[in-house]
DNA sequence: CGCGCGATTGAGTAATTTCAAATCTAGTGG
DNA sequence: CCACTAGATTTGAAATTACTCAATCGCGCG
C-alpha cells in the first residue's frame, strides 16, 4: 500500500527511501464502508484523500436534492472538496464511497510541510494540479461541444473501468443529463 | 510592466531583488494588435502568456466553424493552450486577441528552469495551478447546475469587467447558449 | 448617408426534462 | 427452488427549454 503509493509519486518524481518515508510519515490510513461519507457538507474538510482501494464520488446536492457529480475517484486518483480543503472553509459537496474503501488522508497542514520539505514533492504537487487542469479543461469543453450522446460515448472511451462499477444514474448526473435521457441515447 | 509581474508573483511568495531579477530574465516581451492570435490551431505552442495589457480569449472551433470559449484573460490573467503547452502538442484551441494586447511569455522549457532554479517559484506556480482548478470546478458545477438565466446572472457577478469589453456573442460562447437565447434571458 | 457589427425579436423545430408507470435484476430469506 | 424486495433501468407522453433560421433594429463611424 505504501508502495503503490510510492509507485504514483514516481511516475513523476524520484524518491530516496528516506525521503519516501519523510513523505509517507504525513499520511494517515482510514478505511470506509460503502456509504459512508469522507466529507460532508457543511462540516470542514481536513484531508484531501488518495484512494488506496475502492471507489466513492464527490457531489454537489442542489435545493432541489438532486446530486450533480463532480467527481469520482477509484483507485490512485484524489479526491476531496478542494474549495474547501484549500481554503480552509466548510464544505459544499458531499464525498461518500460508493464501494467500501481504503484511502490515505493528506491534511492541508502536511501537505503545504512536505512541500516546504521536499522541493521534489512540491513538484510532484505541481505537475498533479497541472494534470487536473487539464482534465477539467476537457470536460467544459465536452459539456459545451457536445450533446448528450457524444458526451456519453467520450465517458465509455474515457473512463471504461467505471461503466462496470458505477450505476448509470450517477454517470448521467456526471454528464449533466436525466437518467432517462441517458437511457435512451442509441447504443453505440 | 515588470513591478506589475513582481507584484502579481508576491500575492503568493515574496522574491528579493536578485531572484526577481532571474525570474524575469526568462520571460519576454510581446505586441499583438486586436484580432491577431497567440495561439493558432494546428500549430506547437511555445508559450504560456501573462497578459500585461488588453484582453484575449481561447476558444475551440467545432465541427460547424461554431466558437465554444475556453475562458477569457485580461490583465493579470495567465493563458494559453495548456493542453498543448504542457504535453508540446499542436494546438486545438485558438487564442486571439478582443484588443490590443500586451503579453509576457514564458516557454515551457523557461517554466521548468525557473521552478527548478527557485524552489518559491514553484511554490507559486503550484498555487496558481490549484487555483485555476478550483476555478473550472465552479465552471462545471455551473454548467452542470444552473440554467441559462442562472448562469448568466452568476457571470455578471463574477466577472463585471469583462462585460464593458466583450460583445454578448461571446458571453453566450461561454456560458454555453446561443446568443439569441442569452439575448432573451430577463435582465434580472 | 449608408455600411457593418452587434443585439433583438418572431416563429417553428429539436432536444431534453419531467412525471408516471412498467420492467428488469440481484440478493435475501423461507 | 421460489417468492419477495429494493434498486436500477427502461419506456411513454406531455411540457419545457433552448436552438435554428430569418428578419429587423440600433448605433457608431468613415
Amino acid at each position: 500500500m505504501s508502495t503503490q503509493l510510492r509507485l504514483h509519486i514516481q511516475k513523476i518524481v524520484s524518491l530516496t527511501d528516506s525521503e519516501f518515508d519523510f513523505v509517507l510519515s504525513h499520511f494517515t490510513v482510514r478505511k470506509f464502508k460503502k456509504h459512508q461519507f469522507l466529507v460532508q457538507e457543511g462540516n470542514y474538510v481536513n484531508n484531501d484523500f488518495w484512494v488506496v482501494k475502492g471507489l466513492v464520488k464527490a457531489c454537489y446536492s442542489d435545493m432541489d436534492r438532486k446530486e450533480h457529480i463532480m467527481q469520482f475517484a477509484m483507485e490512485d486518483w484524489w479526491v476531496t472538496d478542494y474549495q474547501a480543503y484549500f481554503n480552509q472553509t466548510k464544505a459544499t459537496l458531499n464525498v461518500s464511497c460508493l464501494e467500501d474503501t481504503e484511502v490515505l488522508c493528506l491534511s492541508l497542514e502536511n501537505r503545504e510541510k512536505i512541500c516546504a520539505g521536499l522541493h521534489k514533492i512540491e513538484h510532484f504537487f505541481r505537475k498533479k494540479a497541472n494534470a487536473g487542469y487539464m482534465a477539467l479543461q476537457r470536460r467544459i469543453l465536452s459539456l459545451l461541444n457536445n450533446n448528450a450522446q457524444e458526451r456519453y460515448e467520450q465517458f465509455l472511451v474515457q473512463y471504461p473501468a467505471l461503466l462496470q462499477r458505477i450505476p448509470k444514474t450517477l454517470i448521467a448526473s456526471y454528464l449533466g443529463v436525466s437518467r432517462e435521457t441517458l437511457s435512451r441515447l442509441s447504443p453505440s
